[in-house]
DNA sequence: AATAGCTTCAACCGCGCAGCA
DNA sequence: CTGCTGCGCGGTTGAAGCTAT
């Protein structure tokens, strides 16, 4: 928290200075009964018209932080934790894409408790590495590393997930966004990657159901690191610490190679019409079985084309009417 | 009770990008 | 093309609150 500073507008005909710091109560009323009225516009607009000595940006963060009516307050619940963490696996950094999936929640929220909170709890996992892993050995296969204060049996795992299912709906049919903590060790043991070979494997056409087409057609699918390497609970640890890093590399990586995989799959499958997916992943009409064996054109791809048109909430572009 | 150390989180800063003249 | 302006994002700061001693 910073000191409300308590410099008002200077006598000046053009010079006004603009307050820092802390918001007091009738300002918040200033913006809060503006924006209702009014709407978003132009942020600098809006301090002007409001009669604030605010930049706009200092209110548009305000707003987007604390005013606006659809934020949740409180603590984040596990399931929130849950999905935070299973984005961040996907998404790194990328507060903003994270904080568009969780309904009331702000980016600077979810960034604030990742660094306080969660990534406190990946040191201490790392530091105190698990009886169930090893340095060589496989994860178990009865339970995982979470963050939730130790191991998670496979029926707390469900449990979770079932919570998740229950807070956000939105992903009930999603397996990719609502089941898995720990991405890392499931790309290697879940049953869309083949673990010998960077290609999707062992999906059916009926996977992709119309239901979530969009959803899928854009959602990365989870990192799947080198494909051959043995990954432990360490490993895992060590890779959420560093994400940012290995999402970037991802996009030159196998990472994205499954990605595209999984995507020329699935747009076969619902024979979209996206012009980008004909054109860079489906070859101009290549069929089906030859995008497992198609080298692609990995430069025009990234996370934000794959997630563009994932789901997001449209209570986070409040606006009045 | 005092206070030092730690944690939380609201707010700021700087950068990159888009739109416009 | 260039410069300006506004917006949005991620990283960082620092005061308030909390906890341990």
């Amino acid at each position: 928290m910073r000191k409300p500073e308590t410099t008002g507008a200077s006598s000046g005909m053009t010079t006004t200075k603009l307050r820092k710091g802390l918001w007091s109560p009738e300002e918040d009323d200033k913006l809060m009964s503006y924006m209702l009225n009014n709407g978003q516009g132009c942020w600098s607009d809006v301090a002007r018209n409001a009669g604030l000595q605010r930049c706009g940006k200092s209110c548009r963060l305000r707003w987007i932080n604390y005013l606006r009516p659809d934020l949740k307050r409180g603590a984040f619940s596990p399931q929130e934790e849950h999905l935070i963490i299973h984005l961040h696996s996907l998404l790194g950094n990328r507060w903003s894409q994270i904080a568009a999936r969780l309904p009331g929640r702000t980016d600077n929220e979810i960034k604030n408790f990742w660094n306080s909170t969660i990534k406190k709890r990946l040191k201490n996992l790392s530091s105190t590495p698990s009886p169930n892993t090893s340095s060589t050995g496989s994860p178990s296969t009865d339970s995982k590393p979470n963050l939730f204060g130790g191991l998670l049996s496979t029926q707390d795992q469900q449990q979770q997930s079932q919570g998740l299912m229950d807070e956000f709906p939105i992903y009930a049919s999603d397996p990719i966004i609502g089941l898995d903590p720990f991405p890392f060790i499931s790309a290697h043991s879940g049953p869309f990657f083949s673990t010998t070979t960077s290609t999707f494997t062992g999906v059916e056409p009926s996977f992709f159901h119309e239901d979530h087409e969009s959803f899928f057609s854009n959602l990365p699918l989870l990192q799947s690191v080198n494909n051959t390497t043995t990954v432990t609970a360490t490993t895992v640890v060590e890779r959420s610490l560093k994400n940012e890093t290995i999402v970037k590399e991802a996009n030159h990586s196998n990472y994205l190679i499954n990605n595209i995989n999984c995507l020329a799959n699935h747009n076969n499958f619902s024979n979209n019409n996206n012009p980008k997916t004909d054109n860079n992943i489906n070859g101009g009409g290549v069929g089906a079985n030859n995008f497992l064996h198609e080298e692609f054109s990995i430069g025009e791809w990234d996370l934000d084309d794959l997630m563009k048109d994932v789901p997001s909430f449209p209570c986070l572009n409040f606006q009045v009417q």
